[in-house]
This record gives structure tokens, sequence and C-alpha cells, in this order.
DNA sequence: CGATCCCGCCACATT
DNA sequence: AATGTGGCGGGATCG
């Protein structure tokens, strides 16, 4: 048969005229020395013939059928064939010729034929990877689908992951348009920065162990889970927003899956993800019981993704050995260091530029559903509702795509994640000869603070935030616990976690980063200047519309992550050029989230409101499970936010405290500070520090070692619950406040104690610090956010700083702070406050959440209101 | 026999 | 209610 075919064919014109680029397709043709014989018009289709027949026929010869016929000729492969037989693989379709054969060839297709990453290619090479920006193509997948001889099923597979790569956006209904590659890099960029902060830690984690991945994730309960989350994924959803009530299903899998598929690989240092991993980090659900059939499903799944993305030449399928054996897997072909990217200006996410027509809104919102379990409810309503400015919606406006992400799914991903990390912490710490580079502690109920480590490990930063679950603090940390309460000792030598500690300690990484909740939009914002911003904050999320845009609507919305994600890279990723190291990033994903609901108390995060809340939330350590997680979740993430900012700016960063009190002043304080380590000094120098460490890490008190670091961590709420210690006096050159703020350099001391409620957390101001991070180059001393963070007067005076000499902190006088607890905190800043923050965003829980309110303060930014609370609570607070 | 993954049912969303 | 979307998983193929 095919010889006839080929007879014929040869003789045959080339249709081939388009332009398609087949460039990348490989080369069929070429080989064949005759030009390719395309297919002739007279092929059999059906179509009536119509303006675009060429396109079409050029795409039947890509189609099914002639792979089909291609086989065929494989087998038999008469003369030409033989040439082309090399290439195999690569689509031959151009060459195609094969009109001829298509009776026949039908006969059997073999599957591959049908295969996705065929038809998918056969997709792409109808239009060319570098549109010209003024045209617009609009793909109808009706046509599509007739013209590549599938059902429109198939289409939506391949173009839902273009669409997640944003090479595509939905215009209306069975309408996409086709954008091309120009945006990829950028795209590539967000999402390799939200992976970061959602998977970076995992990622490494698991590539240290090898990638072994024992855990099973089936064990672990939801509760484990909660954490992670932050809603840093999100990537660019398009999607406003606004609709949230869009969110549906929709942004469900196929989307979401694969950006996160596609962020780990931008994450994963070897660049090789195997399929068992991503599915178990894919894997949404606390999936407590990991059922078996889920993660089948979830492997079919990234088959599909991959095949389409391997189509992208993005990735390649290659097979890992391990332990286990033989372990299918792709590697990651495609960019790996975006040009443009570098920075981009801070804010928003390319991503969401690149669509056009997608809202991207920016729903950030969703991760934060943080509970990871309802996420699915609809966010939408928090999201859209206050969040999401109309405005931004509106701009979008699409058709009425409908499409938003629902970034409900990404935190519960989170959620899956900040499981799986967890159980491999926990196994690290059972096998300590494993270790990860990074350890974990779990926080206790904040999950404030969280310190990470940038470069090389990661691990998420779990807080336990609130571990509704079962663990009133740290949720996470039950889990690292059971093995080694004592882990605090870090097996390796290596940070470890502390069983209660609020926070975690990475060894390695350069930097670490602690987290509080604070808004990340804020945080990004002020970053800048930190210090003065209040206006600015403000203003920045104006203006930072792009990021916060892009996902949430609004600031409040903003999730985090999407402000996150961009700063945040930027900020590890400077610690990592220095170090090298891949970051990792302790992703506090929540916070965004949190605004959404609990924003209303948390927008008043002012620092002395967040101080109280954070005692509140330690207080009421579960609380309101969703709740808490929420707020607790959101405040990491918001820290990091947070922390990056400042870093950018420069390193002080402002504790929490220190926002609170600037707080007044600025509507957002950075949360946590986080240093960068200076070439010389190594994460544990952060974590020891100099000056204390001797003590710190002697520590016997609780046997926990405290860990020094340079940065000043403004406890979270979850902190609250642990006291704080600020030793201000040590020598903080700058020392100006006396309220308690803290100069920035100072480094913290985090005892760890074996007791997260107990654990106090320590500041001090001393000298240790790292050299950078005192003087900071970039930034004046005087800046803002200058150092240290400064306790509020507010918070120290409801707090009531206590001197401890706490055991831990050695010689240094130490100023804890007590947080108030909840109780007793007269004013909450919720309380002290309008309703009306409340009401926008607070969820139920909200108001009593500690957690919440953290949420809210990110959120608060924007609104005025929030100006009116901080104030009204400074003047409350002075009481 | 495990890895792939096509196929298309059917639920949910949008019209 | 009709139609668009797309989750999902049975079970066929591939290797």
């Amino acid at each position: 048969e095919n010889i006839f075919d080929r007879s014929r064919m040869a003789p045959k014109t080339p249709i081939k005229n388009e332009p398609v680029d087949l460039s990348k397709q490989k080369g069929c043709t070429p080989e064949r020395n005759p030009i390719t014989p395309v297919k002739l018009v007279d092929r059999p289709q059906p179509d009536p013939w119509t303006p675009t027949a060429n396109l079409k026929m050029l795409v039947s010869a890509a189609s099914p059928d002639m792979r089909d016929r291609e086989k065929k000729k494989e087998l038999f492969r008469p003369i030409e064939n033989s040439e082309q037989s090399d290439t195999p693989d690569s689509l031959q379709y151009d060459m195609v010729d094969d009109s001829t054969v298509d009776e026949f060839e039908k006969q059997r297709p073999s599957r591959k034929q049908k295969s996705l990453g065929l038809l998918c290619q056969k997709f792409l090479a109808r239009y060319p990877s570098y549109p010209l920006s003024t045209e617009k193509t609009t793909i109808s997948l009706d046509e599509v689908a007739s013209i590549l001889g599938v059902e429109r099923r198939r289409i939506y597979d391949i173009v839902n992951v273009l669409e997640s790569l944003h090479l595509v956006s939905r215009v209306a209904k069975n309408q996409y348009c086709w954008h091309g590659r120009h945006n990829l890099s950028q795209t590539l960029k967000t999402l390799q920065e939200a992976g970061e902060l959602q998977y970076g830690e995992l990622m490494t984690f698991f590539q240290h162990k090898e990638q072994d991945l024992e855990y099973k994730l089936g064990e672990r309960k939801k509760e484990t889970i909660p954490d992670s989350q932050d809603r840093p994924l999100l990537d660019f959803s398009e999607p406003d927003c606004t609709s949230a009530s869009a969110n549906s299903r929709k942004d469900k899998s196929l989307r979401i899956m694969s950006q996160k598929f596609v962020m780990l690989f931008l994450v994963s240092k070897t660049k090789i993800v195997t399929l068992d991993i991503a599915a178990k980090i894919l894997i949404e659900e606390t999936q407590d019981t990991v059922d078996h059939s889920k993660f089948k499903t979830k492997v079919r799944r990234l088959y599909d993704i991959a095949n389409v993305l391997t189509s992208l030449g993005l990735i390649k399928k290659v097979h890992v050995t391990e332990e286990r054996g033989r372990k299918p897997a792709f590697k990651w072909i495609g960019p790996v260091e975006f040009p443009g990217k570098t920075d981009k200006p801070r804010g928003h996410s390319p991503m969401s530029d690149p669509l056009p027509g997608m809202q991207r809104g920016v729903c950030a919102p969703y991760q934060i559903c943080a509970t990871g379990k309802q996420r699915f409810t609809r966010h939408a309503s928090f999201n859209g509702a206050q969040p999401c400015e109309g405005t931004r919606r509106k701009v979008s406006s699409e058709p009425n795509s409908p499409r938003q992400e629902r970034q409900d799914e990404y935190c519960s991903k989170m959620i899956n994640l900040a499981a799986v990390c967890r159980q491999k912490i926990e196994e690290d710490a059972r096998n300590p000869s494993i270790t990860s580079p990074l350890s974990l502690l779990p926080v206790p109920g904040d999950s404030d603070f969280c310190v990470n480590p940038l470069p090389q490990a990661v691990f998420p930063v779990v807080q336990a935030d609130v571990p509704s679950l079962s663990l009133p603090n740290g949720i996470s940390s039950q889990a690292l616990h059971p093995s080694t309460p004592a882990a605090s000792k870090t097996e390796n030598g290596k940070p470890t976690l502390l069983p209660n500690q609020p926070f975690l300690c990475f060894p390695s990484s350069s930097l670490f980063m602690l987290c509080g909740g604070l808004q990340e939009n804020n945080l990004r914002e002020t970053l800048p200047a930190t210090g003065d911003m209040g206006n600015s904050r403000a203003e920045a999320q104006a203006t930072v519309p792009p990021a916060a845009c892009q996902k949430r609507s609004s600031h409040k919305c903003a999730s985090p992550s999407a402000p996150v994600d961009d700063e945040e890279p930027a900020a590890k990723k400077q610690t990592m050029e220095q170090s090298d190291v891949p970051l990792s990033l302790v992703v506090p994903k929540k916070l965004f989230e949190s605004p959404k609901a609990e924003s209303a108390p948390a927008s008043g995060c002012t620092s002395a409101e967040h101080l109280e809340a954070c005692h509140l939330d330690l207080e009421s350590p579960a609380a309101p499970e969703a709740a808490d997680k929420e707020s607790t979740k959101p405040l990491d993430s918001q820290e990091q936010e947070r922390r990056s900012q400042n870093k950018d700016p420069d390193e002080p960063s402002l504790g929490r405290e220190h926002i609170s009190k600037e707080n007044v002043n600025q509507p957002f304080l950075p949360q946590y500070l986080y240093v960068q380590p200076t070439a010389g000094l190594s994460s544990f120098n952060f974590l020891f520090s100099a000056n204390q460490a001797p003590g710190a890490i002697s520590l016997a008190a609780s046997q926990l070692p405290s860990l020094s670091v340079p940065c000043v961590v403004v406890p979270s709420a979850a902190l609250a619950s642990f006291p704080l210690v600020c030793s201000p006096t040590i020598t903080s050159p700058l020392s100006p406040v006396p309220d308690g703020s803290f100069s920035a350099a100072a480094s913290m001391n985090f005892s760890m104690s074996g007791l997260a409620s107990t654990t106090p957390v320590f500041i001090g101001t001393t000298a240790v610090v790292t050299p950078k991070v005192s003087p900071t180059p970039s930034v004046d001393p005087q800046q803002p956010a200058h150092p240290a963070l400064h306790l509020s007067p507010v918070l120290a005076r409801s707090c009531g700083a206590v001197k401890l000499d706490s055991p831990v902190c050695m010689g240094h006088p130490v100023t804890l702070l007590k947080l108030q607890q909840p109780s007793s905190t007269p004013l909450t800043p919720k309380s002290i406050h309008p309703a009306r923050h409340e009401a926008f965003f607070k969820t139920p829980g909200s108001l009593g959440d500690p957690v919440a309110w953290k949420k809210n303060e990110g959120n608060q930014t924007r609104n005025a209101s929030s100006v009116q609370r901080r104030l009204e609570i400074s003047s409350t607070s002075p009481d």
C-alpha cells in the first residue's frame, strides 16, 4: 500500500505552503530528499474546502491518519520511509503525504497515532510560535477538532494545558485566542517563583532524598496538612477573581495541575520530576486516604499534561532509577532561566499580562482558603467579594470567561504538599542519615515564624498554623514530633525542628526567612521603604495592581501569593545567587487566603493588633479550625512576602512588632525580618548568631537550642503563644526605639523550647547579626524599616514586655514580650475596630481568631478603614 | 506486567 | 433544557 502511496506521493505536489511553523516539527521532512511531498490536495478529505482548506489539509496531513500511515510505513516501509524512519517519533506528519493512504491507513491506527502528544503537535503546528502581536488568532475548538479529526474532548485536554502556560486564552465559548510563546518565559518565570514558594521546599526535599519518597502519603491526614498551602501558586491565574463563582471546579485539575507540574520542574534542581512524586505532590486533598485510585487518576492526568508539554518541547521523558527501581519521570528541557524575568517589576506577575482576555484576576485569595479541605467551596465569594475589585474584573472583562482559577484547589494542594513535606521531614527525622538539608520546625500555632533557608533546603514551612486539626499549635509539628521531639536537636546538626517551635530553621540556607503573617501585599510594597510607606503601601497596592491584581482582585485578595511570588523569589534569588543554592522557601502560603475571610480583623494587623491577634491566636489555638488555619497561613505567606520585600529594599525588615508600631505610620509592616546571610555567613550563622549563639545553642534549657537569627522575627499571632524575647539591649547600635523596637540588625534568637507555647522568641539586637543585615548597604538604617522591628509600643505595653533572662538567652538581657493573651488583651484590634472591616473581611470565625486578623492585616491595607483602624488602635493602645 | 493513556461517560457550568 | 467543559477512570495498548 505504502508503496502506492509513495509513488504517488512523490509526484505529488508539495502542498505545504503554509508557514506553519513546522520548524518544530522535527525532522521529518528534511530528510527526505525530495521536498516534502505533501499531501495532495486530492486527499479524500471530506471537508468542504474552504478558504482554510489549506490549513486543514496541512493539519490533516499531520493528523493521526498520517501517523497511522507512517506506522504502517514503518512496518513496511518502502524506500522513502526508510529514510524517514529516522525520525520516527517526531512528528512526521509533515511530510506526510499521505493522503493516499488514507484509506488503508486507518485500518489500524495504532494507539500512538492517536496520542495526545501527536494531536498536540498537530495542533501546535497550526499556529505560529511567535505570532505577530498585531494579529490575533482565534481558535475554534470545534473547527480544530474536526480538522484534527478528534473529539472535542481531546482538544480541551490540549487547550487546557496550553492555557495554563498562557499560550492561549479562552475568549469565549468554544473560542480560544492563540498567543504563542511570546509570554512563555514570563509565565514560566512566574510559575517558577510561585513554585518556589509552594514547592520549593518539597522539591528540594525530595530531591535530596534522592527522591525517594517513601513516605506514603496515604497516611497523612489532612490535619497535617493544613498549613502549607498558600496560595502562592496561583500563578497567574488569570481568572479574575471576581467571578468567583466562576471558579468552579474548572480550575481544577488540568489547568492547575499543569501549572503545578511545571512549577515542580522549575523548582527542581535536577529538572527531573518523577511522575509519582508529582502525583503525590499534586494530590490535593488531604487525601488522608490517599486512595490508590486517586493516585492513579492523578498519574493519568499527568501523562496527559506531560504529553502536551512534551509536544511543546518543554519536557522529555526519562527514567530515574531510584532505590525502588526505575521510575518514569520527565526532564525539563525548556528554558531554565528566564531572561526577562529577572526582575519584573515586582509585582505583578507577568503571567497575567499575557493573557489578554483572561481576566486575570487575581484571585489570589484562593489559596488561602486555607482550610484545605474546604477550599473548594467557592471562595469566590470571598475573592470576589471584597478583594476582587470590580475594577479589575471588569477590566478583564472578557467574554465571559468564566474560568477563573479556582485557587482553592491550590490551597488544597498546598496542603498536600505540606503533608508530603511533612512526611518527608518526619522520615528524615527518623532517618537522620537522610536528613534533608532542611529541617523543619513546626511551628506551633503560628505560622508566623518561619525561618526559611532560601538556598537549599526547603521545606515547607509548615506552619502549623492552625492546626485546627489536631494540634493546636502546630500541626505539622506533630508530625514531626513524633519522630523526635528531640528533633530539635537536629540530627545532623542541622537545624532542626523543634517540636513545638514556631519556626523552622533551616540550616543551610543562606537566608532565613521569618514569616509572620502579614499581608503580603503590604509587605511587598512596603518593602521598598519599609518604613514609611504607610501610604505608599496603599499606593503600592494600587500601583502594584499588576501583581495584586492578577490574582486577587484587590490587595486583600491579593493573595499574597502573587506578590509573594514575585518578590520573594527575587529575594530568595538574591540570596541564592550569593549562595548559589536554589532557594528554598518556606512557604507560608496561606496568608493570602485568609485575607479575604478574616481579613477584617487582620487587616488591622497593625502591629499592635497583630500582636494581640497573635496572642489571641495562640491562645486559641485551634479555635476555628479553618479560620485559624487560614489565618495562620496567611501570616506566613505574608511574612514571607514581607520578608522578601524587606529584603529587597534592604535587609532590614520589619518585625512585626516593629511594624505594629509603625503601622501607625504605615499600614503594613513587614512582619518579619529576614536577613540575608552574607557571604561569609552560613545559614547557621543565622541560626546561631554569634552573640548569642553560644548560649543559645547551648541552651540547654529545654534542650532546645536557641537560634539566633540575624533577622528579627516578628512573631506572628501564633507566636503570641510564645513569648517573645527581645533583647534590644544587646548591642543594638540603633536601639533607638525604646519601646521595643529592635534594631533591624538585631538578631533573633529563637529558643526553641520544646514547648511551643512557652517557646520564647528572642529577638536580640545582638551584634551578631550578619554583617549585612545590620548595615544593610542597600538601605539606610534609618530608613523606616530600618532595622529593627519595633515593637509597637502598644504592643509592648499591652503585652507587657518582660525581661527575661531566659536561660536560653544567655547573657543577653532579653526582653521578653509576652503577648497579651487574647483574653487579656483588652484591645484587640478587632474589638476596637469597627466592625466593618470585620464584616468585610472577616469570616465568621475570624473575629475571634487571631489568625484571622492577621490575615486581615494584609487586607486592611488597602482600605482607609485600615487606617482608621490604626488610628483607633493606636489611640487605644496607648491606654 | 507495569507503564501509558485513549476513550467517552457523565457531572457540572454556561447559555 | 441544550450545549459547553472537563473530571474521571475503565480498560486497551505498549514496551
